[in-house]
DNA sequence: AAAATGTGGGCAATCGTTTGCGGAAAATAC
DNA sequence: GTATTTTCCGCAAACGATTGCCCACATTTT
């Protein structure tokens, strides 16, 4: 049942003319006739030929494809990310080719490779919590493949990235926090491998600086982002002699963990321990403790600004021109509930 | 700054022998000797080569790339499924082209179109709530693409399919209500297009005829799955003379809203009115109000088992072999908690 | 009438890889 | 020493579309 379809060859054939004038003739090429131009028009139409895109990628050296790499998608900021970088591929006629790392480096590495035996156009990703070199990604550029990097962006020089400014905001959660009475603030970070250039953690002693708060070392604990780490770090943190009263927490999903297990421990949340956070995602207006403030880091509007560099960097490496190194910072902002 | 990947031209001129040679010297195709076999190897390492992929995409006409098409990645349901999905192609070193409908039929038409373009080797689809119609999935028959839909599958036959068995874990949840002594049990539906097999409406009517319980057609209301819609749909049910004391809901995200708009309303959660849905989303275990029970659908199998079928047809059509129609029923499980 | 210009379209190469067929050299059989 | 079989490898076509170059004919210019 192997269907034949129409190809260029054929329509030639058919009208006794050349392959040749029947693409020039399809790309309205001045130099075809008015009225060869219209049989073959017509007859294209007729078969409904469509051109072989597999082998206008393989000549033109080009797949109108991008490929995204990120972590999971359980997370509605990646998903919500993933909006933003289709809507903007879709208008550039582009396609997406999509890989969960699930925070495991082998994979990431993995997808990245079949990513280039498919030759995408260009990359777009977010690192997972176990990557701990980023050779992979730079391999690409002997592929002249570019690379962005969103949200969890590699600490390291010459590389594209397109990312959240969360000191600021980390300043002024914490600042928040301080200002309603709360005078231990426990941290509860990341695993070190997306603490490398630490935001918030940095904010995180602004704020204490500014106020003239004394850092406690011990209000500082990481979890790897599992359920049972983020248990573990908490449990530190109730452990000491004197409690953090507030806490500020990695993100949304370890701070609803987080919740969970203190209220386990028969902790009232808002009362004995309150809980300031990064994502501000969507499905905490459901729950019942959500984090009193969380900051918004405008997943949709980082996979569109990625997109739309990364579409830059494709077009300068098709007109043959050198790209300068791009860290796009965008503004988060600290939403109190 | 264009860098020439080695190619086996390359290799063959350095080697002086011919192409052919040195592409069935790195295939260990039996007729090549022993030494050659070696130098081509060796010398294909040094250089870093590595098959266009472009160009044997083009000559075996497969892409080794499946596209995706599926209404949103937010919902949990989903993006559980493309978790199954990814896995069973990587195994098949297959990639994953996504795209998002967003429940807009003209979307899904045009991701279908660029994933034809693409020429795909087969598409898993679960069509959108506006989809009245799925010619532009039959006209991939026309590419010999097969496609395989998944959960949202449409009321047609001559279409591969996986889903699950929602008759009997509906009978049996409302079987479920009643016991609990519920004598008025609503049923806020999705939109028409997803109930045209609508195994939750039989499974709500088989449940009511077991028990000699007459149903009442006020009691069954739609929703567009929109916030909005939600809460129309929910007042209607609120607003008759004799409300229900339960209500199974569409899915666990209607749910969530629909219980959020009843607390707005004042109404007290499993005491004036209970719910029971559809999906057990893992999200459902942070909220305050999840429904009482939910009808695992099994996300991740359900992926795995259609994009198994699905290679299992692109075997077959390599094969040039016909396959019959597959609609796989998988279980289902309603889950109390 | 010869030359310059313009018009419409074909030839052949190219992209990188695969594969059917054929053929020379070496090994074996008689 | 000739005939037959193996062993090993090259030639060339093919996949479908694009493009630089050339050419034949018609039209216009001097």
């Amino acid at each position: 049942m192997e269907k034949k379809l129409p190809t260029i060859k054929e329509i030639a054939r058919r009208l006794n003319i050349s392959a040749s004038t029947v693409s020039r003739a399809l790309h309205d090429h001045p130099s075809i006739g008015l009225r060869t131009k219209m049989a073959v028009k017509k007859l294209a139409a007729e078969l409904n030929y469509e051109p072989n895109q597999t082998a206008i990628f393989f000549k033109q050296r080009k797949t109108f494809t991008i490929g995204l790499v990120l972590p999971n998608l359980r997370e509605e900021f990646f998903s919500a990310a993933i909006n933003g970088i289709e809507d903007v591929a879709l208008d550039h006629n582009y396609i997406v080719l999509i890989g969960q790392s699930h925070d495991d480096l082998a994979r990431e590495q993995k997808l990245i490779e079949s990513m280039k035996n498919h030759r995408v156009d260009g990359i777009i990703a977010s690192i997972s919590s176990s990557t701990t070199h980023i050779e992979h990604f730079e391999q690409m550029k002997n592929y002249d493949i570019p690379v962005v990097f969103f949200d969890r962006v590699p600490d390291a020089k010459d590389i594209h990235s397109v990312s959240c400014n969360l000191y600021d905001s980390s300043v002024e959660a914490v600042e928040w926090l301080i200002k309603k009475g709360h005078k231990r603030i426990g941290y509860l970070q990341g695993p070190p491998t997306l603490n490398m250039k630490n935001e918030r953690l940095d904010g995180y002693m602004e704020a204490h600086k500014k106020h003239k708060l004394a850092v406690d070392e011990s209000l500082i604990v990481s979890t790897d982002l599992t359920v049972d780490g983020t248990k573990k770090a908490l449990d530190a943190l109730l452990q000491l002699k004197k409690r953090p009263t507030a806490i500020l927490s990695f993100n949304d999903y370890v701070t609803l963990d987080a919740i969970h297990y203190a209220r386990q421990k028969k902790l009232t949340i808002n009362k004995d321990i309150c809980f300031v956070s990064y994502a501000n995602v969507p499905v905490t207006q459901y729950v019942e403790y959500p984090p009193l403030a969380s900051v918004e880091q405008f997943p949709y509007d980082q996979g569109v600004s990625a997109t739309e560099l990364l579409f830059r960097l494709i077009e300068k490496k098709t007109a043959g021109q050198e790209a300068p190194y791009e860290n796009i910072v965008l503004k988060s902002e600290l939403i109190i509930r």
